[in-house]
DNA sequence: ACCTCCCGCCATGCT
DNA sequence: AGCATGGCGGGAGGT
């Protein structure tokens, strides 16, 4: 099947090289050629890196990295320079390096360990590809063309496809075959990890394993039982662990093939760890506590330390890969113990998507059925076994799929725009650097150029992460405020029936309403294990302090604002009716996750969490009642993009959030991606935005064990100050409930520690953005897209106006295409795109009601920076 | 000595 | 059987 696939997508531009391809026969010189000029229309120009590793040998080459990257103008005539004529003769150089070079020099040549590093094998892959490539580009990506060019064994591009995949970057087309989806969907990926993070309660994981070092630390209470309580129920009623995979809206789901494997799937890790960051408060992970967690789900009682130390090792891997695409950065969190790895999200703020209440609705009857066929089958295939595993996909599923793929394929052939993106990035430059200088250089180039392309674009540049790093505790309460707004807008959903899960429906697929922004999501849930016991414990809250390397802050900084595109447009409008918008980065951060935390539960899910950490003893019992069996849902499976909406709105919206949520609780200010910036209120927005958004609604599949909690309270989130939508819970859970949704940082306590950061509410400074020309229109539909498009879709036009963000669809419309298209996109067409829009929200400030008592602990973050 | 994590063996599954 | 994937962990480079 894929075989055909295969050959089918093989884009025509490219060359024929279908399949396997030469393998890294060092045929270098001719593989080059013959497929750059297949790539260079289609993609970024890649080649170049080949050549670029020879260079980064001589220190010539590393000095002018470094200019080039101090000088984008430099940089970028080196590279046009350097690009074509670099593949034939930089092997060449290569070799005479070599001959000419006695056996240490030659050695000294060679690249070092660190030039092999997946973190600069990934920066190099990355730089081959727009951050929002144009949709009606061939963005296809074959995995030996780019071993080759890159130098690596294809093992290497594995660990980085997966990754990406995992975010929903890329996407598999077949066998040897990637499609490159870049950051269009990026934001939505995050929302929809983060709802589903909240929704295994990752959060109250982490506190709890952090609890309970703590604990143990301290001699104090063991708490234990609650830990393990919560990791045992990780596992899963009936043993299973969850398994789950995420599969991203946006996305297709092409990964199936690998089904069997995907529960260890490295593409679940990552998705999983992405979770952590997003949920966690301080968004702060530790290695250790990462791998416990992963550890715990699958397995709870073998804490073996090999187990432990292969989970250390791919979360390396992983973390390599996020941290190359300025998701998070190394870290180090200093505790009494000592200090310990960790990585710490530099990514944009996110809220959750998937939960949010979409409105079920709205879609064209076409779409429905489309995407109505496409989630049943899904859900056959999930369901089927529910218990696990079987992600594998249904044979109607694959047939649609295949389908879909062969639209898709066509239209990729069609000798859509040529152009490539941007990417300028692709700069290529690609070299490895030996040196860590090197290395930095390496990648501040091409942030730089990422960033200079997306400027030219217009694209706005968010300044708002300027500080991406700082040392800034990153303290929830600021993030609290953002809660109340958050969740108003997530809940309601347009006309769209809210749809009230009720625990009960467990097992079944539900159809949640999706936030405004997304694209709807079939998420599969295993059954699984039910944290709803855990008790929150809170965690420590560490305080960090966050030293920012320099280059992590740069790049950083850059990334941001790469990422943030879409949000810039939120985040301008957020910067506008933020009050000051100048928040430090890690403050955003906290925020955000607390606002996340909230928004996402809004959702349906959400509310499930609610309850769950809330009310815990009493809700998680109703909720067991209810569910029967699992517990929580866990949320593991995959998710499926039912369509392919732009989620640019959703992100920008998240962005907007994030950027608001320092904001002062009570601010309320909306902007609608619709109409720009306004001020609204949350019922307005909701109204405003719905239409927009909601196109897709989202789908929950659960398996009927895991179900339960789902749910539900759209409502809830509504709430305005308070989210806790929940029954009735009485204060004392309330005030759990927002502990654990994020409203009231646990942090609180640590804010006693003399962290800098804590800053409660420190005005960020967003994004500036400025309009991209586009924006008008853009905003006046959804603004959503926004973001994402710079750079490379303009190609497109219009097309890409609608749809925008969306990725993969051409812009040609045929028969085919229009399948397909509709298939994965809105419903609402091309006006529709949007995503969500605005929901802004700004978040109540939490009050710390119900700080948990936990042992505060001090945890000092120094980033480290790279080495 | 510990932290990272490269490297590539080899299992798994699809073709 | 052959090939694509990718789990896995030994062991080495870095610090």
């Amino acid at each position: 099947m894929e075989n055909e696939k295969e050959n089918l997508f093989c884009e025509p531009h490219k060359r024929g090289l279908i399949k396997t391809p030469l393998k890294e026969s060092t045929t270098a010189n001719i593989v080059l050629t013959e497929i750059q000029p297949d790539f260079g229309p289609l993609t970024t120009p890649t080649k170049p890196k080949e050549g670029s590793q020879g260079e980064p040998w001589t220190p010539t080459a590393n000095l002018k990295m470094l200019i080039s990257a101090v000088s984008p103008e430099i940089r970028n005539r080196d590279q046009k320079r350097g690009l074509f004529g670099n593949r034939s003769g930089l092997p060449e150089a290569k070799d005479y390096i070599h001959e000419h070079l006695s056996g240490d020099e030659f050695e000294k040549c060679q690249p070092s360990r660190k030039e092999k590093s997946l973190g600069l094998l990934c920066h190099k892959f990355l730089a081959r590809y727009p951050n929002y490539p144009n949709p009606a580009v061939n963005n296809d990506i074959c995995l030996d063309e780019v071993a080759e060019e890159l130098n690596v064994e294809r093992r290497r591009i594995y660990d980085i496809v997966n990754v990406l995949e995992s975010l929903h970057m890329v996407s598999r087309l077949a066998k040897n075959r990637y499609t490159w989806h870049g950051r269009h969907n990026l934001n939505k990926t995050l929302g929809t990890l983060k709802s589903v993070g909240e929704e295994n309660k990752y959060a109250e994981q982490i506190m709890m394993i952090k609890k309970k070092e703590y604990e143990q630390e301290f001699d104090f209470i063991k708490s234990y039982s609650i830990e393990d309580h919560i990791i045992k129920s990780n596992t899963g009623p009936n043993g299973h662990p969850d398994v789950c995979f995420v599969e991203l809206p946006g996305v297709e789901f092409r990964a199936a093939s690998v089904n069997s494997r995907k529960d260890k799937s490295l593409r679940v890790m990552s998705q999983k760890f992405v979770m952590l960051f997003l949920v966690s408060t301080p968004q702060i992970v530790s290695l250790e506590v990462a791998a416990k967690i992963l550890i715990g789900e699958d397995h709870v009682e073998d804490l073996d330390k090999s187990k432990f130390k292969t989970k250390i090792r791919r979360l390396y891997d992983i973390a390599n890969v996020l941290s190359s695409l300025d998701l998070i950065k190394k870290v180090h969190v200093t505790e009494e113990r000592g200090r310990k790895p960790a990585f710490k999200w530099t990514g944009p703020e996110i809220r959750p998507n998937t939960s949010g209440s979409s409105p079920v609705i709205a879609f064209t009857p076409s779409d429905l059925e489309v995407r109505r066929s496409s989630k049943e089958n899904c859900a056959k295939n999930l369901f089927s076994t529910r218990g696990k595993p079987n992600f594998t996909r249904h044979p109607s599923l694959i047939k649609l799929v295949k389908s879909i793929e062969s639209d898709r394929r066509k239209i990729n052939s069609a000798p859509s725009s040529p152009i490539k993106t941007n990417k300028a990035e692709s700069s290529q430059n690609s070299t490895p650097f030996p040196s860590k200088m090197a290395q930095l250089a390496a990648i501040c180039k091409m942030q730089l150029e990422q960033q200079s392309s997306e400027s030219r674009q217009k694209v706005k540049v968010q300044l708002a992460r300027s500080g991406p790093c700082k040392p800034v505790a990153p303290l929830d309460p600021p993030a609290n405020a953002e809660m109340e707004l958050t969740a108003p807008s997530l809940i309601q959903p347009l006309g769209v029936v809210p749809l009230i899960p009720s625990p009960l429906s467990s097992a079944v697929p539900l159809i949640l309403p999706q936030a405004p922004s997304g694209p709807s999501y079939a998420i599969y849930l295993q059954p699984a294990q039910a944290h709803q016991s855990v008790t929150p414990p809170q965690g420590l809250s560490p305080t960090v302090c966050t030293t920012h390397s320099s280059k992590a802050a740069g790049t950083k900084d850059s990334t941001d604002a790469t990422t943030e595109k879409a949000a810039n447009d939120t985040s301008k409008a957020s910067a506008s009716t933020r009050p000051g918008s100048l928040l430090p980065a890690p403050e955003r951060q906290g925020a955000k996750s607390q606002t996340r935390e909230l928004a996402g539960e809004r959702g349906s899910k959400r509310a499930s969490m609610l309850e769950d950490s809330g009310s815990k003893k009493k809700f998680k019992e109703e909720l067991k009642g209810l569910e029967n069996v699992s517990t929580t849902l866990f949320p593991s499976g995959y998710l499926i993009p039912l369509t392919q909406c732009s989620s640019l709105g959703a992100e920008s919206i998240l962005s907007s959030k994030e950027n608001s949520g320092a904001l002062s609780p009570n601010h309320r200010i909306y902007s609608s991606p619709i109409a720009g910036i306004i001020p609204v209120t949350s019922s307005e927005l909701t109204a405003v935005n719905f239409p927009s958004f909601h196109v897709t609604p989202l789908k929950l599949m659960v398996s009927p064990t895991s179900v339960a909690a789902v749910p539900v309270g759209n409502s809830t989130a509504l709430a305005s100050s308070h989210p806790v939508p929940i029954q009735n819970p009485s204060s004392a859970i309330v005030n759990f409930t927002l502990q654990h949704l994020g409203l009231i940082s646990p942090s609180v306590q640590m804010s006693a520690s003399p962290g800098p950061g804590i800053v409660p509410v420190s005005p960020r400074i967003e994004a500036v953005n400025v309009v991209p020309e586009n924006a008008g229109t853009q905003q006046g539909r959804a603004t959503n897209y926004d973001s994402p498009v710079p750079g490379q879709s303009q190609p497109n036009g219009q097309s890409v106006a609608v749809t925008g963000a969306q990725q993969p669809v051409p812009v040609t419309p045929k028969g085919s295409q229009l399948v397909a298209e509709s298939f994965f996109r809105t419903p609402g067409g091309p006006t529709k795109p949007t995503s969500s829009s605005c929901m802004d929200f700004d978040g109540a400030k939490k009050t710390s009601l119900g700080t948990l008592f936990v042992p505060q602990r001090k945890l000092e973050v120094s980033t480290e920076d790279v080495h």
